[in-house]
Formats: structure tokens, sequence, C-alpha cells
DNA sequence: CTAAAAGGTTTC
DNA sequence: AAACCTTTTAGG
């Protein structure tokens, strides 16, 4: 009897596969499969393969053939890894799709996919040996480094090596060094997953019953510490099925040796077993709720576009209860089968909302995102892979996730920017990836926002999405009184008081004074972004970038938020010895400063980057304002996203003209969902919240299309510009960014670039430029910028072409050491 | 002139 | 990405 493949070849058959390297290089590489093996191989399943001289990697096989390479002989594999494949179908397609769309390797796209404990890579250690603590006398500084190095740490990779010696190659050195016995040089392959193991135990049947129990205990008089662990393990057995040995012994305050002691005496049974790391996915499942008139009629609406369009816009005022809408919707598409995949940015990911889904959904819920652990995430994929979860929430990279038979996506915050990933490769849009996987599983796809970006809400008044509106916010709360408050004018008239006006003030004392909360915001993280010397006009700038430096109160140090670089701050000016520096701008560090000195009842909370650190810390913020542990909350912009509190009464937009006067296009777009958003979050809950928008151009258009609340407004005019300016909805934007350690050849080769690009594409071509930041991590960079129309020109074919002049350019001799990176659909 | 470092190419 | 081969640079 011949065993039979899904490729149809018999056992006899050779087989060769074509698989995808986690690495950003482009194609797949075929392997042979060993005799016998044929049965066990199939698409999408992990194959250690030996790449180049020592390297080994886990590749994922994409296609199988009978058909011999025949310009090399193809290496044999090393293991296939899995026994069922860990990618499907769908995903291999999508990752094909992320490949061409956004110009990037296969690899580089399964590099972001796969969580990183089912990816594996050997790795190169190196070790000191036994008798490398014995002479040294003869060692050049290099080799003694290295050595030195390794008194240190156990073990160095090859890169700590570079980065030691500040030289790339150092093969030639390590290789003498073993070869004088020092060190000892070994291929490793680095951990994967590893289920998580634990000790349960188990009363001994015999003692069970009543009567078993009374002699057990009476038999242990004699023995008390071991008489308290049983105790403890019966006691606890009345609110669990199962106890671990960790829960006697903590529960007793027994140690581990009376636990070895009762086992020996077979009165615990014990029994080790894999867990899942995945806390808490077991909740009791009520939560009913009644949908209110209309969030009804938005419910019937949207499955009455779903009926004609693939993609359906929900544009939904804040606070208009757009997340009961959804959970409705996925219950439906849960009850016949189907599963759901429920996007949302990274940063709103809070335990609020997932609590929320965890209601309705117990344990078919599984959660995914960047603050999960690496075997954690292979936890979720392997949950998703067999089905178990029949609906995921996750950010951006939820998208990779081995969906089989989806039903329904919801981009939650569609407008988000953060949905776009920006470095490394690939450069991708979860939302339009999102809306392509769903194709492939012929879902429907669900966008939803208080303030839908232009694109998504063109593509609906067009007629590509269907759209959905709710312009009533649940429980009849009325949208909040926007006040503007003109800072030029009310400093003349010896009104603010450091940061804030009278009228800010006014409000949050009245505020505080009825028990109600505050949130403050100002868009810069840190205490002083610019620090500059009176005298001579010196500014404190990076060593790395040409960005300033922004003063930490916290680390007490000065930080470029670029690259990470910080160094303690100078008293006197370096470049004139003067001790005049100055404080220009203000960042929430400061602003939490000026406020605990004008009101220092108040007690003072902190949301941004830095006050968020770890696993739960901005979990831990949120919960502390929600249990109202403080009275005001200043914060960046993470304030902003959808989070719900019922005692904000007043926000406060410290300065608003910094969101506004950015040149971007997407600016004045951005600035008027950042000051809707945030404006939301007062007054839910039958309460008229008031907002307080500060700024010294307080008639700006913007601002005034915030006060009345008016987005269509705001669509129509950026609509208008953005047509007669050539940029998205009506045309696609690549952004091409030339980077160079030294400036001219990065000038240079960036008017080469353009001059390729100007060949195929004329005047869609823009630039070089300078951007705003000119200089990151002592790179050079310059940006050109392309602009192709929508309509009567084939994308693909203006993709092959970028490709083409890429490569030729990459080929020119007198652009070696410049490295070009494209980003698709730049944010 | 040699030796070491940087640069370029190849990896199935 | 990284190891190997080729070219360039530095140092005596």
């Amino acid at each position: 009897m011949l065993e039979f493949t899904p490729g149809g070849a018999d056992t006899r058959t050779t087989l060769f596969v074509e698989v995808i390297l986690p690495l950003a290089i482009s194609g797949t590489y075929t392997y042979r499969i060993p005799n016998g093996w044929n049965h066990q191989v199939a698409i999408g399943k992990r194959v250690i393969v030996q790449f180049g001289k020592n390297k080994v990697y886990s590749a994922i096989i994409h296609r199988i053939t009978t058909q011999a390479p025949e310009r090399y002989e193809a290496k044999y594999i090393i293991d296939i890894l899995d026994d069922m494949p860990i990618v499907g179908d769908p995903q291999l397609q999508l990752w094909e799709w992320i490949s061409s769309y956004y110009l990037c390797t296969l690899g580089e796209v399964m590099q972001a996919a796969l969580p990183a404990a089912l990816k594996l890579a050997s790795e190169t250690k190196i070790v000191a040996a036994d008798k490398a603590s014995a002479d040294r006398s003869d060692l050049n500084d290099k080799e003694y480094l290295i050595l030195d190095a390794l008194d240190i740490s156990p073990e160095l990779k090859v890169s700590d090596v570079v980065k030691l010696l500040g030289q790339k190659t150092v093969f030639p050195l390590l290789k003498r060094l073993f070869e004088k016995g020092l060190i000892l040089i070994s291929e490793e392959l680095s951990a994967k997953y590893k289920p998580k193991m634990k000790t349960f135990v188990r009363l001994h049947p015999d003692y069970t019953d009543e009567v078993g129990r009374k002699l057990l205990l009476e038999s242990l008089n004699n023995a008390p510490k071991q008489q308290d662990a049983v105790l403890a393990y019966l006691q606890l057995s009345r609110q669990q099925e199962e106890i671990t040995r960790q829960a006697v012994m903590e529960a007793s305050g027994c140690s581990p040796a009376i636990i070895t002691a009762l086992m020996e005496k077979e009165i615990f049974v014990s029994e080790v077993r894999a867990v899942s790391r995945l806390a808490g996915e077991d909740v009791e499942i009520t939560g009913e709720f009644v949908l209110n008139a209309a969030q009804e009629t938005a419910f019937m609406a949207i499955k009455d576009r779903m009926d004609e369009k693939d993609v359906v816009l929900l544009h939904g005022v804040t606070a208009s209860g757009k997340t009961q809408l959804y959970i409705r919707l996925m219950e439906e598409v849960v009850a016949k089968g189907g599963h759901v995949l429920y996007l949302l940015p990274e940063i709103a990911l809070t335990a609020q909302i997932t609590e929320r889904l965890r209601v309705h959904f117990g344990n078919k819920l599984g959660v995914y995102h960047s603050r999960f652990n690496d075997n954690e995430r292979a936890e979720v994929w392997h949950k998703v892979l067999k089905g178990e979860y029949r609906v995921v929430v996750g950010a951006r990279s939820a998208v990779f996730l081995p969906f089989q038979s989806l039903g329904l996506v919801i981009v939650d915050e569609e407008h988000e920017t953060s949905y776009k990933q920006f470095d490394p490769a690939p450069r991708y849009h979860a939302r339009d990836s999102a809306i392509y996987l769903a194709h492939l599983h012929s879902a429907k796809v669900l966008l939803g926002s208080a303030t839908p970006s232009v694109e998504s809400y063109y593509n609906a008044r067009s007629g590509k999405y269907g759209l959905v509106t709710i312009s009533q916010r649940y429980g009849d709360a009325q949208l909040p009184e926007i006040i503007t408050v003109n800072i030029t004018e009310e400093s003349r008239k010896d009104n603010m008081f450091s940061y804030f006006s009278g009228t800010l003030l006014r409000e949050i004392e009245q505020a505080l004074a009825s028990q109600q909360q505050v949130i403050l915001f100002q868009n810069r993280r840190g205490h002083t972004p610019l620090l500059q010397c009176k005298t001579c006009g010196y500014i404190a700038k990076c060593i790395h970038c040409d960005v300033s430096l922004t003063y930490h109160k916290s680390s007490g140090k000065l930080h470029c938020h670029y690259c990470g670089f910080s160094e303690d701050p100078v008293q006197v000016c370096p470049a004139c010895g003067s001790t005049h520096i100055e404080s220009k701008g203000f960042g929430t560090e400061r602003v939490e400063e000026e406020l605990e000195i004008l009101l220092p009842d108040a007690r003072i909370g902190r949301l941004d980057l830095d006050s968020t650190r770890g696993k739960h810390g901005f979990d831990r913020v949120l919960t502390a304002f929600d249990e109202h542990r403080y009275d005001i909350l200043v914060g960046t912009q993470m304030v902003a996203k959808g989070l719900d509190f019922g005692k904000v009464s007043v926000i406060g937009i410290i300065n608003a003209d910094g969101l506004i006067n950015y040149p971007d296009f997407r600016a004045y777009e951005r600035a008027f969902s950042l000051l809707a958003q945030v404006s939301g979050r007062a007054g839910r809950r039958n309460r008229k919240g008031k907002v307080i928008i500060q700024s010294y151009a307080p008639h700006h258009r913007i601002i005034q299309q915030v006060m009345e609340h008016d987005y269509e407004g705001m669509f129509m005019t950026e609509v208008g510009e953005r047509k007669s300016y050539h940029y998205p909805p009506f045309y696609r934007l690549f952004r091409f960014e030339v980077k160079h350690k030294e400036q001219q050849p990065a000038h240079d080769a960036a008017h080469r670039l353009a001059a390729l690009l100007r060949e195929g594409l004329a005047h869609r071509v823009f630039g070089p430029e300078v951007p705003l930041v000119g200089r990151v991590r002592n790179h050079y960079i310059y940006g050109i910028l392309v602009k192709v129309e929508r309509a009567g020109i084939s994308v693909a074919k203006v993709k092959e072409l970028m490709k083409a002049t890429l490569l030729r350019f990459e080929t020119n001799k007198a652009n070696k050491g410049v490295r070009v990176q494209v980003d698709v659909d730049p944010y």
C-alpha cells in the first residue's frame, strides 16, 4: 500500500519544498525531503533547514514540488517541526499580498506574523574555554578585550563582539582565539515555545470519604506540619476542583519537604500537567443588555448594508454605544459558527474593553497584543489554530493569526494612525490588510469610529463601503460644551497662571469641589522639550539625531525621543559658559508639576509613555483614575483613546496649536480627531461636560469645527484640499527614504534616485527633501514623495516600475552604503 | 610590502 | 542575517 501526500506523490518520489525563511531576502529557497518523510510534508508546516555555512532556521513550507532545481543541488531539510500546519492557506495568501503591496520580502512578513516562540534561529555563541583565565600575556588589545568581556558575561554573541570592538570583521579574530584554545564557538538553536508546567496534588482515593479523612487526620497527630498541609488541601478543595502543589504550600505555609513527605506516604498523589498561561479566561457568561432605539436602528442598518457591501463604516459619535453593537454582531456570527477578529489600536487594549467582551464570550475570547510575552502569544496562536477561540481581540499584528473561517472583522477606531506599522518592514496598515484578509475568507468588515479617516469616509460616501451613522449619544447624554480660550488675550489681561487660564482653573476647581474628575491633555511627554542658552542661543541637541533633547524630571536626564540617547542636563552652556539656560515648551511632567503648585490638594495622575512602562503600567494608571484615586489625569494622546469614565466633567486642552501647526497633509484631520476624541471623554452618562481648548489661534477653522461638532464640515474642506493638492484618497502616496552616514553622499544618492524615478513617473515625483528630522541615529535622511493618481493607472505596474528602479539604483556603484526604504501609503 | 578591515556576494 | 571571498586601507 502506497502512502499519498497532499501533492499526490507516493513515497518513492523525491519531494522538494520551497520554504520562506524569516529573513529580509527575496524569494523562496528549495530543499529536498529525505526518503520516507513524504507523508509528513504539508504546506504551512515548519521545517528546520540549514542556510549558508552554519546557520539553522525554522522555515515555512510554501510550496511542494517534485521538480528538482536545475542549477544547484538542493540541501536536505533537517527536520519537520509540526504535526499540523501552523499557518493556513488564507495566511500565506495574506503574506503574499502584504509582501507585494507594501514592497517587502515574504521573510519580513513572516517575521512580523509569527510569534517569536514559533521562529527559531541558531545563534553563534562564544564561551570562554577552561584555560582562558590562565595565560593572557601574549594577547593583543582586542583579544584581551574579548576575554575580558567573557569574564563578566558567561557567553557572547558575534554581534556583541562587533559592538564591543566597533568593527565589522571579527571572524578572523575569533578564529585565532579558538585556535589558541581560549574560547569555544558553538551554534545553538534558541529556545522555542515551552508549555508551562504545574504540579497538581490530589488526596489518595483511600481518604476521599468522610471516614478516611478522619482517620488520616488522626494518624497525622504526631506530624502537625503535615496535618496542616492536609487541612489546607481540604479547605482549598471546597472552592476549587484542581489544587496545585504551590497553592497547598502557600495556604498552609509549609515547605516543599512536607509535601514530598506526604507523597512518599502516598497520602498525596501528584500529577504534572501543562497549563495555560492565559489567566482569567474562565468568566461566567452573563451580561444581558438591550439595545436602545438608535442602536437597534443602526444594527439593522449595518446588516442591511452588509448584504450589498463587504465593508461597512459605522460613524457613531463618541459614547453612542458602539461596543454593544459590536457585541451583538459578534454574537450573531459566533452563533452561526463563524469566527470574529476585533482589531483595536494598541494603546486602547485596556482591561476595560476586554473585560466587557469577556463577560459575553468567556473562554471563547482570545486577546493578542504586544504586551503579551512570547510564550503567551504562541499559546494564543495555537488556540486560534485549533478554533478554540471564536472571538479574538487584538492589536495590529492580530491580522496574522491563523484563522480558518472568519465571518466578521471589526476595526474599531479605524482612523487611528497606529494601525500603520512604520518600522521595521513590513510597513503594513492593519485596517487595509484586515479588509484583504476578510476578502480571502468572504467575511464582512465593520469599520467603526467617531471621527472616521478621510479615506474611509470618502469610500463610504462614494458607495464603495456601506455607511451607517449614529448621531445620538447613549442614554441621551449630551455632547460636551466646548469653550475656547485665547492665550494671547488672557496673557495680556494677566489671566494666565503658568500654563492655565483663569477660565480653565476655575472649571477645574469647580469640578473637584463637586467630586468630579478632570482630564488635561498636552501632546508632549517629558518636562521641558527645549533647553536654550539665553546668551548665545545654543540648544541642547542629541549627538546622534537632529532633534533637541527633552528634559525628563522623573529620570533627571535629557532624553532623545528618536534614538533613546540620554545625558545629564548641563547647568552651564557648553558653547559660551553662560548659566542663563532657558526652558522652552512644556510636556506632561511640567504640566503635572505646575498643577501641583496651583492645586496642592488635588491628586494628580499622569498617563504617557513614561508612566505606563511595563506589562500592566497602562492599566494601573487607568484603574487608579477609574477608582477615583486621582482627581486629575494629565496625559498625552493616550487619554483620547476610547476610555470610558463616568465622573469626568471637565477636559482641558492646554495648547491646541502644536497639534494643528504640523507640516503634514493629515495634520488637520488628526487634530480634529484628537480634539473630538478627547472632548468625547467628557460628560458621559447624563451629565453635560465641558471642554476648554486653550490656543493662540482659537478662530482656526479646525477648532471652530471641533466646537460645532462638525465632522461633515471638516470632511468636506479636507476632501477639497486633498483633491486640489493631490493627496489620498485621490492619489496614492509612496515615500522613499534615502539614508547614509554622511550628508553629501545621502544628498547625491537621493537626487540620483529621484532622477531614476522621474524617468518612469515624471511629474509624480517630488523631492528629494530633508524631512522634519534630517538626521536620526547618525544617519542623514532625504525623503522622496511619489504621488500617483488612482484613476487610469495600474498600481501593480507602478510597483513593478518602482522595484525595477530600486534594483537599478542598488546596482549603481555610486550608491554604495546607501539604504533605501519604501513606505507605501505612509502615515 | 603585509595584515587587517571594510565591502560585496551568496546563501537552496 | 551572516559567513565567505574580494578589494581597499593602514601601518611599518
